[in-house]
DNA sequence: TTTATTTACGCAATCGTTCCCGGAAAAATC
DNA sequence: GATTTTTCCGGGAACGATTGCGTAAATAAA
């Protein structure tokens, strides 16, 4: 026994009315009188009518959905970005479909044609670390598909983006280093072409050098897969404090470096903050539940979500071609950790 | 410049052909002589041309797009599955499409009904904590409309199941916190009418009576959110600290409740493991990198994600429908940390 | 009473695709 | 050379809903 939902036709029949009626009176259009509407409402609920979203999609030409495509939902600056997504898209009616690109170049590209064949409205995209090629992304945004970056952003795509003071946070969480009196600060941080990358190093750099500390080459570490791979963080971790002038401190530019820099410290055994002061991006719940409960930069993931999906359903709702953009700072925060 | 995703029709057109021959040229047919399908074949691809999944889902009554809801996906467990279910949904070309229900009733019911309308071809879901009334799902069911629950099922109603040996796991917890001497053990667990709730409190319990130990109620300690509010865990926790004979251990049924166990104990100061010992579910990477590292039984998540997902798949695409449903009972594991 | 206007509805096209039917031309058979 | 069989392709309906246009009947205005 197969359920077939209701359909206007069902409706037209019962009432020996035309499908035309039956939709106009659904809508309650002025042309239909009182009395038809009545009696095509009362039988459409009792048919427990709902229209059929997949007819209305292929006549509008549009879904009604939105693609989100992040490197990984199990990152809770992720699922929490993802939260804030839901609550906008939800409440205006889109529906909101996730993929992940595991930070793998080839599985954004794969997951991005597979979303744009399923026709979604728009898409909220953190590229991956691998991401250097944008083709598959300005082929898809020169044909005037919405597109909102959010975290990690492209500046050459000119569209709305979302993200947090970058510069400002890292330069934070390293000033707090400094003030606790390590001097030998290194940076484990994700692959160079992303955005988040080179504003976050920019803004460890600047701390640096407001204490007038030359910041060095060998201390800035780069994981092109972003944490992915456990062993690209243990190597760079294994790296510095192998060093002869091994550095007191590290600040890690995003959440799966963090907890990836733990790691492997532990497997080095390697007492944090004694031996080694860590500090990075971070909003995982957890934090403070730690063996070393450490300073971390957590940044507004749940706004952050809202805010790009309100600009998104702008783009995608907006009646003329959108030329003005703009791109939204919010704000961090550092969370020290009570004694 | 608004983008128009190539059609049937344009191919049609260019060529001098009818819709009909691109169609069948474009599948394959034996009725289309090789020369047409090629002329077809070269001018799809030079214009790009993808069939349009939702003209597709209007033909065919199936929009290729599976639904899952879960409490949350901020949840490591939650998310482990929901690659699992994403990595064999999109090999099979369904899309996912995720909700949370944050384990209440009402928005488990109003997202039930949105995916419904969003016409999905079939349901993944482990009820919320709240979940008491299965009328919303007991609906959809009678209807014939393929449904398969994982983790948290609904034993009342004959369809597929997953899930772990729930008993077993809670056990083998129990167990491990009687061989190392804990005698007084209590029990923080989800909403009693979860499936979970029951095999696991079984399993703690047949633990104890292994060792000759009663059960005490008062220390079995239920939390109708399942640790989403956090107050119901605090609260939880310190009355157990607060008994005249206060327990030496605490067995934790889920993720959530483990953590929030973890939250309690360090708020009122209590160390773990020396003041109480502290066990449970969960699926947290973290766990390693906790200030107290303590046993947890631990989910195949991942594959629970890929089981349900087949079998859902598999009452989807049945031509006939399915009488004889299976339950999948898969192994937990111990994970004790090293000293 | 005649004409103009409104009211209330039906017809048919449309969105992109598939598929049943029917039929012309080419090939095979007698 | 006439018939049958293939081969190859087009016409048109269908999926569910919306909407521009046409129009009969009812009402209002002249």
């Amino acid at each position: 026994m197969k359920y077939r939902a209701a359909t206007i036709k069902d409706i037209a029949q019962a009432l020996r009315l035309s499908t035309s009626t039956v939709s106009r009176a659904l809508r309650d259009s002025h042309e239909i009188s009182a009395a038809t509407k009545q009696l095509v409402l009362e039988h459409a609920a009792r048919l427990n009518y709902h229209p059929n979203p997949i007819a209305l999609s292929l006549k509008e030409k549009k879904s009604r959905s939105i693609g989100v495509i992040v490197s990984e939902i199990a990152n809770s600056f992720f699922s929490q970005t993802i939260n804030g997504i839901e609550s906008v898209a939800n409440e205006k009616g889109y529906t909101v479909i996730i993929s992940q690109s595991h930070e793998s170049f080839e599985k954004e590209v794969r997951t991005l044609q597979y979303l744009a064949s399923r026709s979604i409205d728009g898409l909220l995209i953190s590229v991956s670390s691998a991401t250097k090629d944008l083709t598959h992304l300005k082929a898809l945004h020169q044909f005037g598909f919405p597109i909102v970056f959010f975290d990690r952003i492209i500046e050459d795509i000119a569209t709305h983006k979302v993200m947090v003071d970058n510069f400002q946070g890292a330069y934070n969480a390293t000033m707090h280093l400094l003030q606790q009196g390590y001097r030998h600060i290194a940076c484990i941080t994700n692959s160079a072409h992303l955005s988040i990358t080179r504003e976050r190093v920019a803004g460890y750099m600047a701390a640096l050098e407001k204490h007038g500390i030359q910041p060095q080459p060998a201390l800035i570490k780069y994981c092109f897969h972003g944490g992915m791979l456990l062993p690209e963080v243990t190597d760079a971790v294994n790296q510095l404090i192998k060093l002869k002038h091994k550095p007191d401190a590290i600040f890690a530019t995003s959440d799966k470096l963090t907890t990836g820099c733990m790691r492997a410290l532990k497997k080095a055994k390697v007492a944090i903050p004694k031996e080694m002061a860590l500090t990075g991006f971070s909003n995982s719940d957890l934090i403070e539940l730690l063996h070393a409960p450490i300073p971390v930069v957590r940044q507004p993931a749940f706004e952050m979500g809202q805010v790009a999906t309100e600009l998104l359903l702008q783009l995608i709702e907006s009646k003329r071609p959108v030329k003005e953009f703009e791109t939204r700072v919010l704000h961090s925060e550092l969370l020290i950790p009570s004694k």
